[in-house]
DNA sequence: GCTTGAGCTCAACTTAGCTTGAGGTTGTAG
DNA sequence: CTACAACCTCAAGCTAAGTTGAGCTCAAGC
């Protein structure tokens, strides 16, 4: 690791905690761009490691790769992100969280009116209700009921 | 279908909403055990449409295959669920929702705490403590940061 | 100038929760 | 009694978020 302005993947990931691989599949996805030297390996900016960094917080946060993306690319193009940038996607994180709370509340308030009914009906349930089910999972496992 | 007590498959779908091979799914993953016709078509009993509905709402509830599975079991051997099986059953789920609430009103207040501060440092950063990470997950992706 | 650790790519594997398809059988309506 | 829908069993595929391994190349120290 020479003194100059650039880091390997190695050093990134000393530096972060992240494996080699999970870097790579991150440039994969797009989190990152490095640069590569004459011989094609990848060379990192000093500020690949806040953004390294913010990769992990979010993801601990509960976004997915995808969202954690569309966050980093929103940032202005060519310069480095600032406090302030950070902040910005800070700010909206929160919101994503808040929401997710708040569906959860809801949940349990459902639950709690369906306590001690046992019921457990498709018709009549409030917990298992189909419009609430309808585009809550995007991809992946899908139920094609509404088919 | 005729009028007899048994339902095929495709009864059971129609009436829970659920795909014929999500059906399929639960039976190999432990959650329905339905009989067999001496032809070798699954036949399931009434009183199982009610299992599967449970299933659906324990999903939505966030609950994974392998939880519901383990609630199901614990229902006494032999005997068809009752109200109070269910309530039961309930009782446990809001527990789960409790605790999932709680840990995300700590990581908001943990990001509240951090909005404008900007760090993002691996060090400093109250978001990023590893600790909180270890053994957060389960199977699936892992980091190999603690190796 | 060579050896060796670090890096490279590409493919396959992991878990969860299913779907889709191929190829063959059952059961029931007419 | 036959036709055809519905059923059966595999096997393979999908997404997320990576890891692991094979086989090869790069770069840096001695």
């Amino acid at each position: 690791m020479a003194k100059t302005a650039l880091l390997s993947i190695g050093d990134l990931a000393a530096r972060t905690g992240l494996a080699v691989s999970a870097i790579r599949f991150y440039e994969e996805k797009g989190l990152v761009h490095p640069l590569r030297s004459a011989g094609g390996q990848r060379r990192f900016l000093r500020s690949d490691i806040r953004r390294l960094s913010f990769i992990l917080i979010a993801q601990q946060l509960g976004l997915s790769i995808r969202e954690i993306a569309e966050q980093l690319d929103r940032l202005p193009q060519g310069r480095n992100p600032t406090q302030r940038d950070w902040t910005r996607i800070s700010k909206a994180i929160r919101s994503t969280i808040d929401a997710r709370i708040a569906e959860l509340e809801r949940t349990r308030d459902r639950l709690d009116g369906c306590i001690g009914c046992g019921c457990l009906s498709l018709k009549k349930c409030q917990l298992y209700n189909p419009e609430d089910r309808a585009g809550l999972k995007g991809p992946g496992p899908r139920h094609l009921i509404d088919g």
